[in-house]
RNA sequence: GCACCCGUAGCUCAAUUGGAUAGAGCAUCUGACUACGGAUCAGAAGGUUUUAGGUUCAAAUCCUAACGGGUGCGCCA
């Protein structure tokens, strides 16, 4: 089982000191060292003594310690009363050459492996996927990625939005406008023209609308006909929506819509009640949060007057089957900021019912247009995902044309699509989640910066250098590192084993993406002051080494983030 | 009105969750130009982290208030 080095480092540190709390991370400021602990500080000002002095009792300690010492240099004190470790060259070397005998790339496992639904993507049926479902489809498939890459058990459920009021349009839409040429030839643009008909029907004629929620109660109620239609939309929308995903590379082991709980919505409620969790208000049944600062205001209704019920129900019996059946530690919900307060709610319902696990929420911000609002097509549409992924691959054939157009055109075409994708994706997925970001094609193309063409690009450099070799090349045993870029570079590598558990700590595909970024740009100056198939012997095999190594964790990582590398571009 | 999220270089974004002199990329300027893919690298310049207080060895980060922006507030999801 490998341990990580801030991990190793934590772990000695605390083992010396006898101190369970303490712990080590990656320098700040390289020029202090690689590695740096604030022990010395955080204890000084709980014991009121000096934290210089303090840190110089703790360097005597760690200095005399034989394990830290295959590791580290003798720690130093800089500052206020930080310690400073920096890693043996020696040591670094050996954690390359592990790490490129390791199918995990260095990365442990968790101790604890937790059995995890995560909820993400969930479009609407009857509708186009478009750019507001990106952030949820992505961060959530890359959330599962490394889920299960740490060896989590992770069940993933895509909860569509198959029911609800505005079924009832779609259906007497399709019995007055449906165009069943036009149903064969593109499905859901089918769908939304008769739901646009008839909510424009409805909006002008009052009987037009009454006819809508008959539509909707027949519905409801399991009347053959209409069931059948609605079968019949949830059909066709699954088949475009199973092209986008095959497309993005995403697979769900579930696609529980909202209607697989229908028949167990009465039931929910009947306990509510029964349990002194809902009461009876103003024909409707509600859950009041009075002692709940936030909420006291907004009771969360979860059947209608009507007797019909809605998403809070649906959520409920949701998270029963995700705790009961599927006997769940965690459940995951990759759902726009704008809901936090439904979660804040549902929470304190599941509480109250002993469900005894939690929904976790993962919110995100909104993609944005050039003018900052959120993202429209020139006529206030939604941009539909389809279009918008083409667009993306269009946009990355044009320099892969110009550079390599040699290149038969169905190669470039894969690039192409490589890289487009990988655009899109990573553009999302650098970005913090909780900040609205610019859509913008030119910056997330380019390749320069933090982009998924310049990492590609990064890995395109090395597949190059191994093309050149004569055979087969299999990596040496053991490495030595002499200069700074190599043993920079070797530092790096190595803390991929502590980026990829960060992703996890509060949901941040971003501080992957930084991380790769980083090893990009260690690469690189490696590149530029180490030449690798001019070097000789022990240098030139340590340097491949370290060229292979960087391929793959930029592979890997990558990977983790649903993003491809082409071999050239 | 109340609640939540946010405010960082000209622009777009980071900041290991309270740590050292707040970092990158665009754009600007200076170098490296027979180059293992220059789609690159080295460097310069650019900041009172919206403002005003507070907490402490230490604040972009935590607390209070103001200002500015976004989102949400009983029968949609």
């Amino acid at each position: 089982m490998s341990v990580s080095l801030a991990d190793h480092l934590t772990a000695i540190l605390r083992r010396v000191l006898a101190l369970p709390n303490v712990s080590v991370t990656p320098a700040a400021d390289t020029r202090f060292g690689d590695y740096q602990t604030n022990a010395a500080m955080a204890l000084a000002k709980e014991r009121k003594t000096n934290p210089r002095a303090l840190a110089a009792e703790m360097v005597a300690q760690l200095s005399a310690d034989a394990e830290l010492a295959t590791l580290s240099e003798p720690p130093t004190i800089a500052g206020p009363g930080f310690i400073n470790f920096t890693l043996k060259p020696g040591h670094l070397a050996d954690r390359v050459a592990a790490l490129l005998a390791d199918d995990r790339l260095g990365v442990p496992q968790v101790e604890k492996p937790q059995r995890i639904a995560v909820d993400f993507s969930s479009p609407n049926i009857a509708k186009p996927m478009h750019v507001g479902h990106l952030r949820s489809t992505l961060i959530g498939d890359c959330l599962v990625r490394v889920a299960r890459f740490l060896g989590h058990t992770v069940i993933t459920d895509n909860h569509l939005g198959d029911w609800g009021t505005q079924f009832g349009k779609v259906i007497h839409g399709w019995k007055a406008f449906l165009d069943r040429g036009q149903l064969e030839a593109d499905a859901i643009n089918e769908l939304v023209r008769v739901y646009i008909a008839a909510d424009a029907a409805a909006k002008a004629d009052a009987a037009v609308a009454d006819l809508c929620r008959q539509e909707l109660t027949k519905l409801q109620a399991g009347d053959p006909e209409n069931m059948g239609i609605w079968r019949e939309c949830v059909r066709l929308s699954l088949e475009e929506l199973n092209r986008t995903y095959a497309r993005l590379g995403i697979q769900f082991d579930y696609v529980y819509g909202e209607s697989h709980y229908n028949a167990a919505l009465p039931g929910v409620v009947e306990r509510l009640l029964a349990a002194g969790i809902a009461r009876e208000s103003d024909g409707a049944i509600c859950v009041f949060f009075e002692d709940h600062p936030r909420l006291a205001d907004a009771p969360a209704i979860v059947r209608k007057k009507d007797g019909g019920f809605n998403y809070t129900t649906s959520d409920i019996a949701t998270a029963e089957l995700r705790v009961q059946e599927w006997k769940c530690d965690q459940m995951w919900c990759v759902v726009g900021a704008p809901q936090s307060r439904h979660f804040e709610a549902l929470n304190v319902i599941l509480e109250r019912m002993g469900l005894g696990a939690q929904i976790t929420h993962i919110p995100f911000g909104s993609i944005l247009g050039p003018d900052r609002k959120i993202m429209r097509t020139r006529s206030g549409d939604n941009v539909s995902l389809r279009e918008l992924l083409d667009e993306a691959e269009e946009r990355a054939a044009a320099p892969i044309a110009e550079r390599n157009p040699e290149l038969p055109l169905a190669e470039r075409a894969e690039i192409a699509r490589v890289i487009g994708l990988g655009a899109v994706k990573y553009a999302e997925l650098s970005q913090h989640r909780l900040t609205d970001y610019i859509f913008d094609w030119d910056r997330m193309l380019a390749f320069q910066g933090n982009t998924a063409p310049y990492l590609q690009n990064a890995y395109v450099r090395i597949r190059s250098i191994f093309r050149k070799l004569d055979g087969a090349w299999s990596a040496p045993a053991a490495l030595g590192l002499t200069e700074p870029a190599e043993k920079n570079l070797a530092k790096k590598l190595a803390q991929f084993a502590e980026a990829v558990p960060s992703v996890l700590d509060d949901f941040r595909p971003n501080l992957l993406a930084n991380y790769l970024y980083e090893l990009a740009d260690a690469f690189h100056g490696f590149y530029e002051s180490c030449p690798v198939l001019k070097a000789e012997g022990a240098a030139r095999e340590t340097r491949l080494a370290l060229c292979e190594a960087t391929a793959r964790v930029l592979r890997g990582g990558l990977g983790l983030m649903g993003i491809g590398v082409p071999e050239r571009m």
